[in-house]
DNA sequence: CAGATCAATAGAGAACATCTATTGAAATGT
DNA sequence: ACATTTCAATAGATGTTCTCTATTGATCTG
């Protein structure tokens, strides 16, 4: 009864759309619309403003939001606990991660699936915004990401590994030959970066002013693998996690070269809601990732 | 649809009994028996083992029962809340707390009714463990009791005060002349006494003993009114919390002696459930909690 | 101003929940 | 040992509620 609307109002947060919000909960449109409308008559209040189409949420409305993802989630988090209780964990692991550590998702699903055979995968690519959105509306059951900036209460970080930063060029281009390069003579050269908007992006740039550099970038991308062919070339350098660039491969000619003053590292991590106990898929989850930490690290 | 069927599972676990659950749901027995059944349908596992009358909750049924009582938990605090925020904070406030605190209840219920008139009060005398199922059973916002055992994680404790002894006599009596007696002394006299299953009684015997005396009370009644009429003759001792014998009056004939060596005193709090929110009434009742602690410190 | 988009409404059919009455099984008392 | 009582499941009927299709009315867009 009440279930299906809570989740229909969710749906209509995520979709911001009567009709949409209906497909995405497979229903019609006027089955969604006749659910949020008995949710306002059970509770007297209007929960959402709309003049002929949606606009958005009361305050009210805002707040049932946010039990309606407690609730919906701690009911989804039940039935996948019984059901696991009857066949072993099984059913869809969703994760999203940075791109910058799309490459080292491998070393968690890897693990996961030696341990859990029958657990399916969904890994996402996506900003670390996107991944707050996506969690908070269920539609992932964990992110991987900075945890510099832990966030509200809802959502928990769980260390990995601490990110370390290269520069990676060839070996007969500027600074090639060096063992390891200082942020500041980095910040001299013409570089391929990931735009402003990404989190990696803003880590180094301010490592790069930090060190007295402006940060000029010959090329932006909001993609790696646009980033890494470019470099690969040898005619074009970047500053990358010293992970990625080791995953992506290193060619003779191209070489990974520490930077160093300062010796600069950002803690990667999973973020998972803060719900207890925790889905049993997403507890396998940090389970594995605790291993998974041993192995990665410095 | 689910949630009242949740609702249906947490009075069998109270009641044990479908056709007594049943009433206090409202519905008939089949309606529950149905209920429960569908319960099991969509999980794919029995809840209840039953032959021909109730028994038992199977493993899965026992963890559903927790997963139900947060769901329905946050499903009433939703509607609370959102009743709430439109016509202020109303409804009914439920309380249940142990018999050495029962006098000092109206310091927090009139308080509250000053700051919300339109809370209607439910104040119940129950022993700590019931205080406990009550709280589980969701069937009280707060308990009062003593923290020193302070729980499992799902309930959380406020203290507002700390709970003094005092030996209650007549003047005439032995020790009734004294400004001060120690553990020691009053060990060596007869008392009239709380029956051992109550929480006050294993204090008070184990202070007792640590002074090296042999509880012997001349009476045990497990109600405090029983206790307090035998000590206002005159012709009888006690050994009762200092707040409470003096709300209960003390006459001319009647002392309260401060007991000392050990100056031993108890810590006592609210029992709130740990949700987070609370529900608005639990919430204001912690707010209120917080300035009484104030009026009650020593 | 015409066409498209969007959400609410109306009405019909299906699905579901709840009730009364009864049955079958186990416990209790004589 | 047998009759009585207690308890929960089942059957069948009734009523509610949900969901759908089709449409309308309103607002935005070009």
């Amino acid at each position: 009864m009440v279930i299906d609307k809570l989740e229909y109002l969710l749906a209509l947060a995520r979709e911001g759309h009567f009709g949409r919000a209906a497909e995405a909960c497979g229903v019609t449109q006027p089955t969604l619309s006749a659910g949020v409308k008995q949710l306002e008559d059970s509770f007297g209040v209007l929960l959402v403003n709309r003049g002929s189409r949606f606009q958005n949420f009361t305050p009210e409305g805002e707040r049932v939001l946010e039990w309606a993802r407690r609730i919906v989630g701690d009911t989804r988090a039940m039935r996948e606990e019984i059901h696991a209780l009857k066949h072993g964990l099984s059913g869809r692991l969703r994760i999203a991660a940075i791109q910058t550590t799309l490459a080292m998702i491998e070393t968690l699903t890897t693990l996961y699936r030696e341990r859990h055979p029958e657990v399916q995968f969904t890994v996402l690519s996506a900003t670390a915004e996107e991944i707050f959105q996506l969690l908070e509306n269920l539609e992932i059951d964990a992110g991987v990401s900075y945890l510099d900036k832990e966030p509200a209460g809802r959502i928990t970080g769980i260390p990995l590994y601490r990110e370390r930063y290269c520069l990676l060029t060839a070996a007969d281009a500027p600074l090639g030959n060096r063992s390891k390069v200082k942020w500041a003579e980095v910040a001299q050269i013409p570089l391929c970066l990931m735009t402003p908007d990404t989190q990696l992006r803003q880590v180094i740039d301010g490592l790069l002013r930090d060190a007295g550099g402006d940060p000029r970038p010959s090329l932006e991308s909001n993609s790696m693998i646009v980033l890494y062919s470019h470099v690969r070339t040898g005619r074009w350098a970047s500053v990358m996690p010293f992970r990625l660039a080791a995953t992506l491969g290193l060619t003779e000619l191209l070489r990974a070269i520490p930077i160093v003053e300062p010796d600069a590292s950002h803690m990667i991590g999973l973020l998972i809601p803060s719900r207890q106990p925790m889905k049993p898929l997403t507890a396998a989850l940090v389970e594995v990732g605790r291993r998974a930490t041993q192995l990665l690290a410095d």
